[in-house]
DNA sequence: TGTATTATATTGGATGTCCGATATATATAA
DNA sequence: TTATATATATCGGACATCCAATATAATACA
């Protein structure tokens, strides 16, 4: 288990569920997704982390691209939006009472 | 990335925050927790993943244990509910607007 | 005493996430 | 046209999490 200065857990396997839950909110390209996760956790997701995790999803048929220039804005699909109802199901069912 | 069946996000990492979050709750025993988790997340954990966590917490100092019999009371210690507190000021702003 | 049940413990490995390094493409500016 | 900045892309591997298998210890009961 991970633990450094009396901190702990590394929230890993979020990633994605994550990317989710921004693009429910609006569409966004892969750096703005990088910028916002960077707020949110403190640390930006670098290249290698945040293009293939796109990837994954887009290969799951959660993702829908618009390419424009040299941006691609990212936005869920239907059955994207659907994924994301179960996992945030899921998450609020297990991290009841968490945040209150 | 995980996902099957139009679901996704495994959620790993989260394990050792669950179980610093039960306890802060009240005192609990192996069993007991992993019961717990097994409400909240619909799979239990087998004894090879709950008890090497339960290990490594206290390793890093954030569990005091009390034996009774064949059972094992664990409680947070000091460190524990210091640690705890910065993993949840992270996880709320983390996923700040997922819960609502 | 022997059997079953419950709780705890360990370890070896399978698995998946994530990142550093690197590359390509587009756009902007001097 | 050259240089710079930005956005996207891939790959190889380091790393941690988690689990199946297995073992030990304590309790209950017949």
């Amino acid at each position: 288990m991970q633990g450094v200065d009396g901190e702990c857990c590394d929230m890993r396997g979020l990633l994605g569920f994550l990317i989710l839950f921004l693009l429910s909110k609006k569409p966004m390209h892969g750096q703005e997704i990088a910028s916002e996760l960077a707020k949110r956790r403190g640390d930006k997701p670098s290249p290698g982390t945040i293009y293939p995790a796109l990837r994954s999803l887009k290969d799951l048929g959660f993702l829908s691209e618009e390419k424009e220039g040299k941006t691609i804005t990212y936005r869920l699909s239907a059955k994207g939006e659907k994924a994301f109802e179960i996992a945030k199901k899921r998450f609020t069912k297990t991290f009841l009472g968490v945040l209150t």
